[in-house]
DNA sequence: GTAGATGCAAAGTCTTTGCATGTGT
DNA sequence: ACACATGCAAAGACTTTGCATCTAC
């Protein structure tokens, strides 16, 4: 009897053939607590024996963010565009400029704001991006030790 | 009597020596309401008679984004990075996703909302990020015509 | 005169595509 | 069996870099 794994299922509930590679690059994003770029879904791929190719894997992303089963979240700062699972729940991160890592926020305040411009400039809200910049704990010690001699790129404001 | 131009003053406080380039570059962005790309700014010079290379105008966003006189502000959906002058007042837009006009809003509610999560997780905010993405009234009405034939991009959310 | 700016061409990085082969249904 | 997924290599888009030449100071 076949193992139904709830990729598997995502998958075909979207008119999309369960292919090994599908499940797998799906089932990596799932357990990953960050977006995550097409390179380092590959190279997550390689460490667990499963063969495939890095242009798979971008058609693969590119098919599953079709479906919106997967977001494209690109933090414009990287240079390369980071996929994350779509988790249904609204979300934001903070991004930090030392390590790179994105820490999930749980809250949006963005609603209000969106509807008061709606109303003021006849424009049609579909979506909004949220990136938040800084420095998390972890790196504001390190950065004690490193001074600021290290410039990392400035973000927007 | 050497005609002191405002860009040509902005270089000099900044160290940097003034060049027709640098200052052609400028004063386009001065003039732009909003964000350009690189080849943006490289064409619009060259229909001013103004000869530059397109490697140039990098190296010149490089030099007046490291001094903050310009932002980096590319949007994440478009696959190139836009450049706007630095006007200091805190800005975000309304990014359209027909005409990928950037309409500027002046309202930013984030801080009481960076202070929070500041306290909540030790992380030190440095700066932030939003784009709200939509449909401008125009292209609202343009898509009657065209029906939701073409599929735009999707951004987060 | 000198440090730095520029042009040009080449290289680099990230992503997409064409085509032959392999695989799920 | 057939449509579609995949690998590989090549091409593409955007950006950076090396080097020779030119220019602001």
């Amino acid at each position: 009897m076949k193992q139904n794994k709830p990729e598997a299922d995502r998958l075909k509930k979207c008119g999309l053939k369960n292919t090994r590679r599908r499940d797998s690059v799906l089932h990596v994003l799932e357990e990953s607590s960050q977006p995550m770029t097409a390179e380092q879904i590959f190279f997550r791929l390689k460490s667990q024996k499963i063969s495939i190719s890095l242009s798979t894997v971008y058609r693969i992303l590119d098919v599953l963010a079709a479906k919106a089963i997967v977001l494209k979240v690109s933090s414009a700062e990287s240079g390369s565009a980071m996929f994350e699972i779509n988790r249904k729940t609204h979300r934001h991160y903070l991004i930090c400029l030392g390590c790179r890592k994105m820490i999930p926020v749980e809250n949006c305040p963005l609603g209000s704001l969106e509807k008061r411009l709606e109303k003021e400039t006849g424009f049609s809200v579909t979506g909004h991006r949220l990136e938040i910049y800084g420095y998390c704990s972890e790196c504001k010690k390190r950065m004690c030790k490193d001074a600021a001699a290290a410039s990392p790129k400035r973000p927007h404001q």
